[in-house]
RNA sequence: GGAAGCUUAGCUCAGCUGGGAGAGCAACCGCCUUACAAGCGGUAGGUCGUAGGUUCGAGCCCUACAGUUUCCACCA
């Protein structure tokens, strides 16, 4: 090994991910006899690169799934990406018209192809970024939603669903984006506030009586008004009801109808109901059969309906409407308004509501065994909170608008005959119509829901419908992992495409974990220019110090900031783990290394390993829990303070004294090291492999570290009595370091100091982690007691006043300690009430600090 | 408008079914001590958002309020 070496993981982190790769330990073997673990990656869009969220959400998976490999589970990662339909598509029509064209004149197919090339360029850098990050993904199982085994499960899933009449063709009020000429799924509409105006326009009777006054957001749309609405019990406009107005800038009359949907309260108490370009109007006008006049078309602009105004782009078609108003003097005023405006989650376009002929999943009876299986608990949500969110999205559910005006995705399986329009969902195009006989079939021209293929995800890369082994071992799927920003978008669906498809859950734990923000912990995004490219990082500091850093503060449900300050200590604690092992592998040199099982260990040795007892089983209850970033600082915590501040520095008296005493320091300092190493694999992959292939201590044979056997947790009694003896030992050695560091004693002196017979056993360690030379004839000094006893510190000390301040101090602290334990002692509700082992704790406690506080008092008495 | 989360040291966050307030970073002091100066040892710093309540005992449970974030619904 090349001990001299410091720590450079980017010299070597790429050789050791091919080691991996050219060792097949990534695949996963779907005839193993050996238990099943499973996660489905959920598919990173590939309209951009991987981001620092990816990165968090797929390292969160990779310790997972490592974590198994390690205790003998058959592990499935499959890996793969998503198409994205809308927003790819937006990316190529920009780049289109960068390059002077439009999808239009170049085709459908050229546009195909131009996809295609998109894809794969995005899905090969999500790749590689996902490698270097040190992923054990099985690749040779990549996946992606437009491929042919996705097609063909999507194709399978549309036309069973279509013959079972689940998907049908209606006319409803959607949401449409202008700028993607599409329609989009209420899901992919973000509301946000804007400063508006709420105009107030007059509404002449048409019998010339006068006028009344609506208010309105959208005086454009007043082209499509086919009544006004009150409310039945507003007093004011009890007898108007019935009523006709002349609809201003036209020669229509229309009614005013009464409707409780009307807010007595808000504006003037008149609704303008514009049926086909307002969802709530929409309603009404279902209610009252009014006639529904479409007044925007497709690309945003004033239909003909609106007569003079035809063809203005809405914007301009306000202003001009206004004006007309204000001509006519039927503009009573206009107030500043604050409204939410939806808008196109993708291009950030302002969403028109229009009604329009679109393809919809019927929700109702499909969504049953999603919820139920929540509820029966086959299905557990992580943190649990988050199942109500998941059932409000299930109860409230609308039938799910499944098809898009473009042309990037799943081409919809529908054929309408030439001839008679007979419809028939089918694999491809057919032969002859079943109704008239016709050869003539035209394709509907619609794509799919990018989130149709996606719900589809967990059996569709399974090989799905065909009834495959790979379905058969690892379906359903052992843990989601993903941000709660799409639980309801993604996770749901799966689950009722699972049922549905495959008859059963498509998981068993849905874990949700929030965002990575950025310092200041705001979102990272591309306007304000926080985003992190996870590979700058990484060529800094290697993979293995992004990883710890992005999971090091993880909390279940939790946001979490990234911030580099947080790789810098991530590095910083590699960097300790990579000396230990070096300090390890220089003294292992030539030594043939014991069973410390059966042999005879000295105190220490059996502190650590009591010590290394308890973290295992600690790391593991908390996996069990999906608590990754607990486990982390267990295990933190272990590395640092005991296996390297003191069993480390424990170890060196024995090392140095050689022969059998160095033999069993060693194998202690080996086993923990691999046990070590084993336990930190999951999170940092890289340079654990790195270690253990270059120990010849604990991997003479050259095995993987990452297909090895994790430790388990061990029956610690026995290493009991050491432990405790030895954390009195490092009780005096902390109190022996703070006794010279207030004593403005340099580090490097080493004063003389008064010790208790019963340390002299442990004269080397203490001596040697506390600075001191320990003696054993009484002298007057400052004193310090600790669970083994009183020392005085000799040297430097004159000032008879000096020592009693001192002995004061701790006199003072020991006497509130006292007071506080006799205090509760005291208290007849706590005797009675608490329980018995707290009680007993207490009064050890007491007596312990009473000792203590005798012998400090017998030493100022002294004085 | 409805719902949920968060509020603990200067900063980022732990704190499990209630039982003596924790870590890392930053600060300060002292050290190149033979794995590690990307280091070691030590010190200081908190009325756990506010106000009530339950309890022998509350950071933890209950109620109200404040600040903050997010989700859902969207009233012209």
């Amino acid at each position: 090994m090349n001990t001299k070496k410091s720590y450079n993981p980017t010299e070597w982190e790429d050789e050791i991910y091919n080691l991996w790769q050219n060792s097949n330990a990534f695949s996963a073997d779907e005839n193993s006899k050996k238990p099943a673990f499973s996660i489905i990656m959920p598919p990173p869009n590939v309209t951009s690169q991987a981001h620092i969220g990816h990165a968090m959400d797929m390292t969160y998976q990779d310790i997972l799934v490592r974590y198994k490999r390690l205790r003998g589970f058959e592990c499935l990662w499959q890996p793969g990406t998503d198409h994205a339909a809308l927003a790819t598509e937006a990316k190529l029509v920009e780049k289109l018209k960068k390059e002077g064209t439009t999808k239009e004149q170049i085709g459908r197919s050229e546009f195909d192809k131009i996809a295609w090339d998109w894809y794969n360029y995005y899905g090969d850098r999500i790749l590689q970024q996902f490698k270097r990050l040190g992923f054990s993904a099985d690749w040779n199982r990549y996946k992606f939603t437009m491929d042919e085994t996705s097609t063909n499960a999507v194709l399978t899933a549309f036309i069973n669903l279509y013959n079972k009449g689940l998907i049908y063709r209606g006319k409803r009020q959607t949401n449409w984006c202008v700028k993607c000429k599409s329609v989009i799924s209420d899901d992919e509409v973000n509301y946000e506030d804007e400063m508006g105006s709420m105009w107030h326009i007059k509404y002449p009777y048409s019998d010339g009586s006068g006028y009344i006054i609506v208010a309105t957001t959208r005086p454009e749309t007043l082209f499509g008004d086919t009544a006004v609405a009150v409310n039945p019990d507003d007093d004011r406009y009890k007898n108007v009801i019935g009523k006709t107005l002349n609809l201003p800038l036209t020669n229509r009359k229309i009614p005013i109808i009464a409707d409780s949907y009307v807010d007595k309260t808000f504006g003037t108490g008149m609704v303008k109901i514009t049926p086909a370009h307002d969802p709530n109007d929409y309603e009404v006008g279902k209610r009252h059969n009014l006639e529904m006049i479409s007044v925007i078309s497709k690309d945003g602009k004033l239909s003909e309906a609106a007569g003079e105004f035809f063809g203005l782009e809405l914007a301009e078609a306000r202003k001009k409407v206004v004006e007309a108003l204000e001509n006519q003097g039927l503009l009573e005023k206009i107030e500043p308004h604050k409204h939410n405006v939806g808008k196109c989650e993708r291009c950030h376009t302002t969403i028109e509501p229009m009604i329009t002929e679109q393809w919809f999943v019927k929700m109702q009876e499909l969504v049953k065994p999603a919820i139920e299986v929540v509820k029966k608990g086959d299905l557990q949500i992580h943190p649990k909170r988050f199942e109500k969110n998941y059932f409000r999205w299930l109860e409230n559910i609308q039938d799910w608008c499944i098809s898009r005006q473009i042309w990037t995705g799943h081409r919809i399986p529908i054929y309408y005959c030439d001839n008679c329009g007979n419809t028939v969902a089918d694999r491809g195009m057919p032969t002859k119509c079943n109704k008239c006989g016709g050869h003539k079939f035209t394709q509907d021209p619609d794509v799919l829901d990018t989130w149709f293929s996606s719900a589809l995800w967990p059996f569709s890369t399974l090989g799905w419908p065909n009834k495959t082994k790979e379905l058969d071992k690892f379906y359903p799927t052992s843990v989601l992992v993903t941000g709660f920003d799409i639980l309801t978008q993604w996770a749901t669906k799966m689950v009722y495409m699972g049922f549905e498809c495959v008859g059963a859950t498509p998981f068993k734990h849905a874990l949700i974990h929030g965002l990575v923000r950025d310092e200041q912990g705001r979102k990272m995004s591309k306007s304000l220019g926080n985003g992190v490219d996870p590979l700058d990082v990484i060529s800094k500091h290697g993979a293995d110090a992004l990883r710890l850093a992005l999971i090091k503060d993880m909390s279940m449900g939790m946001d979490t900031r990234y911030s580099n300050t947080k790789v810098e200590t991530s590095a910083g604690f590699i960097n300790k783990l990579w000396n230990a092992s070096k300090f390890i592998a220089m003294h292992s040199e030539g030594v043939q290394l014991i069973d410390i099982n059966v042999a005879k260990l000295a105190a220490a040795d059996n502190w650590l390993m009591y010590k290394l007892g308890g973290l295992i089983k600690t790391v593991e209850t908390n996996f069990d829990n999906f608590d990754v970033g607990v486990a982390l600082t267990n295990i933190y915590s272990f590395v640092l303070d005991d296996f390297c501040d003191y069993y480390i520095e424990f170890s060196k008296p024995s090392i140095f004294a050689g022969g059998k005493s160095k033999q069993t320091a060693v194998s202690v300092l080996n086993f923990a090291l691999d046990a070590i190493l084993k336990l930190l694999h999951p999170f940092i992959p890289f340079v654990t492999e790195y270690i253990y292939q270059n120990s010849n201590a604990i991997n003479n044979d050259k095995k993987l570290l990452m297909l090895a056997n994790a430790p388990t947790a061990y029956n610690v009694d026995k290493y009991l009595e050491d432990y405790n003896i030895t954390e009195d030992v490092i009780d005096a050695i902390k109190n022996l370091r703070t006794l010279k560091a207030t004593n403005n004693i340099a580090t490097n002196v080493k004063p003389n100091v008064v010790a208790p017979q019963n340390s002299k056993q442990y004269e080397d360690l203490i001596g040697k982690l506390a600075g001191v030379n320990l003696v054993y004839d009484d002298a007057d000094g400052k004193v310090v007691v600790t669970k083994l006893g009183k020392f005085t510190l000799v040297e430097q000390v004159i000032d008879k006043a000096e020592q009693q301040k001192h002995l004061k101090e701790q006199i003072d602290k020991l006497s509130f300690e006292i007071k506080r334990s006799s205090g509760m002692l005291n208290n007849a509700g706590f005797i009675a009430k608490a329980p018995a082992k707290l009680v007993e704790a207490e009064k050890a406690k007491l007596k312990d600090n009473e000792s203590k506080l005798a012998e400090l008092q017998a030493k100022l008495n002294s004085l």
